[in-house]
DNA sequence: GCATATTTGTCCGTATGTATA
DNA sequence: CTATACATACGGACAAATATG
């Protein structure tokens, strides 16, 4: 028992809305894969480890779930979503939407070098965690990359889907068993398109793009049918 | 006391999980007007009117807070979001992202005649609401045309950002003292949208829409210019 | 500025219904 | 089919914050 260390977490808890402060350290431990997907929130567990309330917890879970990244199951329980395929399906073809739009408009749009200097320093924070061979941190980088871009659209609604969809896609990542063979081809085409969108070449850095979701997705979908198979009984317990 | 007409809805509260149903029915009547913009929404005059525990009406408070409907205010309770100027623009730029370039992938998408019948439909009720003088229904009616719209991208997940979105426009709405001479040119337009995009001229389809969406958010940015001086007593109680 | 009443935030105990072993 | 475990929903309690006079 008490394999995903929440003790440490409560002397964070004292600050704002209990709620939120309980959904918050939530969402890292399943960032961080301490409750991988398909793994069941047992309230009881929790409760007792944080120190809430039953009540509480269950406003954090609600909130969890409206962000997509728990599912509710009626009488059953909250259990960390398992992105299907056609969950995959329909996040490429948001992202391909969205940070593809957001790129084309770059020259007209008012962000000029503040946007660019967010994913910049996305880039380049790719590449200081690849030199450190911290393989978790990898796809919080490039996260963060993709992030940047949605945030050229100047939305803070279009911010607010992006940084869900994006949360969602670090479960879909968890597919992948070697998280540095699969990343580390695409930081050299984030820097490529970074260095398109620099020097003012929007509508190519949206050519890039699109072509490095389109291969992303595939590669992705081709693992989602090699795992299907085995994968499943850990998570279900 | 019982302003609302809750009583009424205490019938229809018997089926799936209660904190949703609650949240579908305060929807519907915030929807209607009931419940206007900066309406707060006092928890035990709602519970004695539902028959549900606070427990349980938090819940659907959480709900329809998520979903941008309500607004949470520490040790305040929770009131009807009134939408802000920043609000409204980030509405619009949202809508012309995701709408026009909906409209603009329609030739190549996979959605056919699928997607026209259900824009053609909106197109249909809209005139036919126009006819009964029924005001209210005027920006349900406008509003499904542009969920349709929304639906042709194919993703559930836009599909869900615009219905949000076009659920928070309504409350925009709210500003306007006349519904009638607000929609009705906006009613002719939508049919010209349709003609377009029936006849294969998607790029043009998204011309018109762009246009139609810029004169929208400016006489809604006017209207709020000269409406922000009064409005407000009544809400606050 | 102060005291009071009201309302929310949080937690608990329990009864009922539902799913799973 | 029974038993167990769990989620749902209720009602009550008290502290804390806010609104009212």
């Amino acid at each position: 028992m008490e394999a995903h260390g929440l003790m440490a977490d409560r002397a964070l808890l004292g600050r704002t809305s209990t709620a939120e402060r309980v959904a918050e350290i939530l969402r890292g431990r399943i960032a961080q894969g301490c409750f991988p997907p398909g793994a069941r929130l047992a309230e009881e567990e929790i409760t007792e480890a944080l120190g809430v309330s039953r009540n509480t917890l269950r406003e954090a879970f609600r909130l969890l779930t409206q962000e997509r990244l728990l599912v509710h199951e009626l009488n059953r329980g909250v259990f960390v979503r398992v992105p299907d395929v056609a969950d995959v399906k329909d996040l490429f073809r948001v992202r391909r939407y969205v940070e593809c739009s957001a790129l084309r408009a770059v020259p007209q749009g008012s962000e000029g070098p503040a946007g660019l200097a967010a994913i910049a320093a996305a880039v380049r924070q790719g590449q200081l965690v690849l030199a450190a061979q911290d393989l978790q941190a990898l796809g919080t980088a490039d996260i963060e990359f993709h992030e940047a871009i949605s945030d050229l659209t100047g939305s803070a609604r279009i911010a607010e889907l992006m940084r869900g969809a994006l949360a969602e896609l670090r479960l879909v990542f968890y597919v992948m068993d070697n998280p540095r063979w699969f990343h580390e081809p695409y930081l050299v085409r984030n820097e490529e398109i970074l260095d398109a969108l620099a020097s003012g070449h929007g509508e190519y850095a949206a050519e890039l793009l699109c072509k490095y979701l389109e291969d992303a997705e595939q590669q992705l979908l081709a693992a989602y049918g090699s795992a299907h198979t085995g994968k499943r009984a850990e998570h279900l317990k």
